[in-house]
DNA sequence: ATTAAATGATTAAACGTTTAACCATAATTT
DNA sequence: AAATTATGGTTAAACGTTTAATCATTTAAT
């Protein structure tokens, strides 16, 4: 004989039951409401019963009547990329503390998984989007305007597509970058980077070639590097430039996944860093730390970051005719080893 | 003058309208419920009109109904920790193609945090918790098993706490690890590790001592480190052990945490791996690939790990009175440079 | 002594679904 | 021809909330 226990969960019901009043009255008084018609003592005698109950409230029935679901949807590239962690860490905390939930996806680069994402989230009810779009992602992004749908852009940009959104100065940050490089004797810097289209990674790049033009340097062939096959493109570009006669006397990587494939290739070349090759990197990583030399890099403001994309999107929920805002925050270069 | 433009949601009962029928008749087609008793011709009539319309089912009401929410709540010690961002995210891919969303707690190491997020998304109404306990986080499993709320311990364990699981074969491994870095010529291995309740960890120090007494092996004074000072903790351990006239000859890291600030430790040292000393780590970690030596770790089954997870605890949602059940995976050691 | 306002609460509709129970009508069986 | 069964749907209650509208007293104002 099974003597499956099934706990019927306590409603407003019960406690409204147990007090001697209507379940409205428990609502107004749970909910604090202002300006609520209930005496202070009928208001204990519900407050008491529903301790005594453990009443907690259904929030998917909340959600319903007052259509909003308190859920945040955080599509970021891949969670388990530290960068992202991250910021979705303290994006759950803030967000917790103004009772809000957060759900999160990777999207793995793929614009297909992207929208796919985005719809899920959608029937899942979510209050709002934070988004770090990927290549080829406009259309995903146009039906959201189209639909008025809130969101915000994170960490990156998309050409064509003006949305509120929240990022660091790219390309200051970057051509800062570049004549640290030049100003410390680099006369060959190396630039490594993406084949993409998207705009924040565009940015460092035109950081890099304001800088070199501006030095009257003329441009070894910059790496650029297709998303998916990192590690091998970074590998041959670079053994392209180190096999050559021409070789670049310092490099500057942008971004960690760049720069930690990029420094094993070092590491295993045994290229003396800082004196043959000077090295600067965009985002921090734990990696850097395990090399024998310690790494400069650009640091960004994660949680600066996290707290005005939450503060954005909340803001954008509350008021969906609000004017478009993108916020650029500072990153900072740390100087290190590698640059001395 | 505002022209606020607020797109009404389309529900089922503009399908129904547009479609001439029911609600109910859009409900059991959309459902593809089988036994219903709608014509063909109706139910393409009312496929039409739901694409028609763009009709997404309102996933709260739907839950409010089914008491279902088809959500799940996972809490970790630290999300931007890759070892829990991966698991993260094998089971949000899983999940998703189940039709299970996830969301995402970091505990911290907290045990108040964790108990105050499992409360949380309880009251989100989740379907089910998957869980990595902190240390004196027992009253919150206690409750848990008291409400009979489905849930799973994942990775860790904690005494006394007999409840469904998955995680490695932690002292078998240990064993292995400790084993091997004898018989390739350690006289006097070093155990590097937590001082913890945990039971998962403290299944490691055993793994290591049982080794060492079967290979009548006398300990070095083991590291201890407390978990909320790491770096400082590794870093006095062997330097104490390193200034000392009894040096280790091998090391075993019982975490990836403890073996980054350990090998960070050793590079500064300047210490001859393998050949002064071997070392062996627990869990992968992207840092080892920029450290001069290749390390040598322990492989969690990552992806059987999240997949099983995601199997129990649907089982366990779907059969609230099954019987207890721990799952034990094989964890791998890789063998590399630092033991060669 | 009326009328108006304040106080303290209740009623009932609504949010968007699911689903058991029911109702016609047509087809089949006795 | 009456009874049964199949077919193709509809009705209505329910899930647990919120909240505008209402109601019954009591208190205050004219």
């Amino acid at each position: 004989m099974f003597n499956k226990i099934v706990l019927k969960k306590v409603s407003i019901k019960d406690v409204a039951n147990l007090a001697n009043v209507s379940i409205a009255s428990v609502s107004y008084v749970l909910n604090k409401m202002p300006n609520n018609r209930i005496s202070e003592s009928t208001a204990n005698r519900i407050k008491e019963a529903a301790e005594k109950l453990n009443y907690r409230p259904n929030k998917i029935a909340k959600s319903l009547k007052t259509n909003q679901s308190k859920i945040l949807g955080l599509i970021v590239a891949d969670i388990a990329n530290p960068f992202f962690g991250k910021i979705a860490k303290i994006l759950e905390e803030e967000a917790l503390k103004i009772g809000y939930t957060i759900i999160i996806g990777s999207s793995g680069e793929n614009n297909e998984k992207f929208d796919k994402l985005i719809n899920f989230f959608i029937d899942q009810q979510v209050d709002g989007l934070i988004l770090a779009p990927v290549e080829n992602s406009e259309k995903s992004f146009l039906k959201l305007n189209q639909e008025k749908f809130p969101y915000i852009i994170l960490d990156r940009n998309l050409d064509g597509i003006n949305s509120n959104g929240i990022k660091i100065n790219n390309e200051e940050i970057s051509f800062e970058v570049t004549n640290t490089l030049i100003k410390r004797g680099s006369k060959k810097p190396l630039l490594v980077s993406y084949e993409t289209t998207l705009g924040n990674l565009l940015e460092r790049d035109f950081g890099f070639y304001k800088a070199i033009k501006e030095n009257n340097i003329k441009e070894l062939e910059s790496i650029k590097v297709k998303i998916d096959d990192i590690q091998k493109d970074v590998f041959d570009g670079l053994d392209k430039h180190f096999n050559g006669d021409n070789k670049p006397d310092s490099i500057f990587f942008t971004s960690n996944k760049l720069a930690f494939s990029g420094l094993k290739y070092l590491l295993k070349r045994n290229i003396n860093i800082p004196e043959e090759l000077q090295v600067i990197a965009f985002d921090e990583s734990e990696a850097y730390e395990l090399f024998p030399v310690e790494i400069s890099y650009v640091k960004q403001p994660l949680d600066e970051i996290a707290q005005n994309a939450l503060e954005m999107i909340i803001n954008n929920i509350n008021n969906k005719n609000k004017v478009i805002q993108n916020k650029e925050l500072c990153a900072e270069l740390i100087l290190r080893e590698s640059t001395n």
